[in-house]
DNA sequence: CCAGATACTGTATTTTTATACAGTATCTGG
DNA sequence: CCAGATACTGTATAAAAATACAGTATCTGG
């Protein structure tokens, strides 16, 4: 599929927020007036080197018969993020390894999928190679389920906060609490788990 | 808001597909051809009947100006199932909870969320108030988790079938295995579990 | 029984909309 | 340097589309 120019590309995201924004495609007239064209064929000319190369479709003689290509629509749902090195911040694009198609209604305030790695909470039913949905909040309160960073370590736990004192709880026996005074020692919270889901051979 | 008449449900039912359907609403033509109508005005007497009534907004002068009202669309997602009563279909309408806003892709096959009442599945990192993404097949393979009915009680086990033998087996040692012989005894299996997702107070 | 609703027919007009055709200015890769 | 691209201007026409106005037939709830 042929790259588009900085302009093309401008009126193409243009015709896509047009589209989700009224649920219907705009005219070439509309087109006109929201880039300030002087001349309709300007529209009609950049609507059909969008379609020339291949990123929507035109119905000839339709009134707004303009579709988007199968795959141009906005990327909807969250980020999967796998192993995050150590430093870097969770949502670099390197190290996404896709996004699954939900509706970010579903786990509230949920901004990334985060794939666990290990068993330190198997007692809270959360199994190696689920997904968590995390809002990127860091005000926990003692009992929810947090992402932090200990010495630059990802790690996932229960949080419990007694003034300065943070224990990052594990639900499984093998593994020993994390305790942390907030006055000597940093800790990093880089979210809340909202939500979780497993599938496909994690079951 | 007002009922519809049977003729009018048609007409708004017809317009909502077709906004699916084409990614763009209908012209008072194309609705004249579909039902029929020997005059444009037939139609647009129907849209004003609709709009007039809530189930959609009419934009003047405008071609193909026809919007769905807010909570007008299709249900999307996975309905959600509480309890089953002994003997009743899955999926009677009286059952469910709600819905979720789910992808149907996300979990390949779903066709309604169960949620999970015990913790017989705990070790499997399944426990009370999760709900399970359920695809209504009937073909289980060894190590797969099942809805199953049992003595029209249902229950949600890992399946594993030797010839006429099948257990269903807890993943809780507080739990006893079920043994049921396919020569004498019944069983129906309701669908295999290809998801999990858990989320508010339930984490 | 009947007013007011639904469900259309019929005709016509106006406006919207797509798109054809002819052209210019600028940019850029080979 | 220049062919071919992008990014428009300008004008015009035809078709699509909305919608007005006038009407009939049937149904139904009060």
């Amino acid at each position: 599929m042929e790259e588009l120019s900085p302009r093309q590309r401008e009126i193409f995201l243009w015709v896509r927020e047009r589209i989700v924004a009224t649920g219907f495609p705009p005219t070439r007239a509309e087109l006109q007036a929201a880039f300030g064209f002087r001349s309709p064929n300007a529209a009609e000319s950049h609507l059909r080197t969008l379609a020339r190369k291949g990123y929507l479709s035109l119905q000839g003689g339709t009134a707004r018969g303009i579709r988007l290509a199968a795959g141009k629509g906005e990327a909807a749902g969250l980020p999967v993020i796998g192993r995050v090195a150590a430093g870097q911040p969770i949502l670099a694009e390197s190290v996404a390894e896709g996004f699954l198609p939900i509706d970010r209604g579903l786990f509230a305030g949920a901004d990334y999928l985060l794939r666990v790695q290990g068993m330190s909470m198997r007692d809270a039913g959360i199994l190696e190679g689920d997904l968590l949905a995390v809002s990127q909040r860091k005000d926990p309160r003692s009992g929810q389920i947090v992402v932090a960073r200990v010495d630059n370590e990802m790690t996932v736990k229960r949080w419990y906060q007694e003034g300065h004192q943070v224990i990052l709880m594990p639900e499984n026996p093998d593994f020993a609490p994390i305790t942390v005074d907030l006055r000597t020692q940093s800790l990093a919270v880089e979210g809340i788990v909202v939500g979780l889901l497993r599938r496909g051979e994690f079951l």
